[in-house]
DNA sequence: AAGTTATTTAGATATTTGCCTAAATAACTA
DNA sequence: TAGTTATTTAGGCAAATATCTAAATAACTT
């Protein structure tokens, strides 16, 4: 839980989810959308995958990245709870 | 959104949320809970309440805080549109 | 008015975070 | 095998965060 709240809270590591949810997209695709340098985007995917929300699967040189929402459902059930 | 993530994104924090779910306390109460200084809870329960995650009325010298779950349906919105 | 209690504000410090460039790794291509 | 492309790892720096103690504010009590 702790994993996927540090995750979500980053414009950029959101933005990241959004473009996954239309689509998979390679590393590079998706470092595409940013003005920020490979490197950095590479460490907010990394971030991403610890928290289960996103996994990549190598094929050749590229990496594909896909979104998981399954892992949403742990956050859809403690927000819940609060709701009483 | 962003102040939303960032208050959720601390341990302290969602548990402070979790305390206010049963029932509203004074910022006092609230410390009571916690092994770290009053100054530093006083601090928490400004970012949740910047978030509009609490609400605090003050009652003679004590605030009384409450928490608002209605804040939380943006959440559940963005997070539903992840899921298709 | 002076003292006590509840809470916040201010200022300092250590840790974490996000970004960068440079280097490393891995796979493809000629 | 040498060169190119895709991506990550490493190292460093600046900004943000969480914490603390001390001081300030506000309300109650005697």
């Amino acid at each position: 839980m702790k994993d996927i709240f540090k995750a979500l809270n980053d414009d950029t590591r959101r933005e990241i989810l959004e473009l996954l949810k239309k689509e998979d997209l390679t590393a590079g695709e998706i470092a595409e959308n940013f003005s920020i340098s490979k490197p950095s985007i590479s460490h907010h995917l990394d971030i991403l995958q610890r928290a289960d929300l996103i996994s990549g699967e190598k094929k050749g040189q590229f990496i594909h990245y896909s979104i998981n929402t399954t892992i949403l459902n742990d956050v859809f059930t403690w927000l819940l709870t609060l709701k009483k």
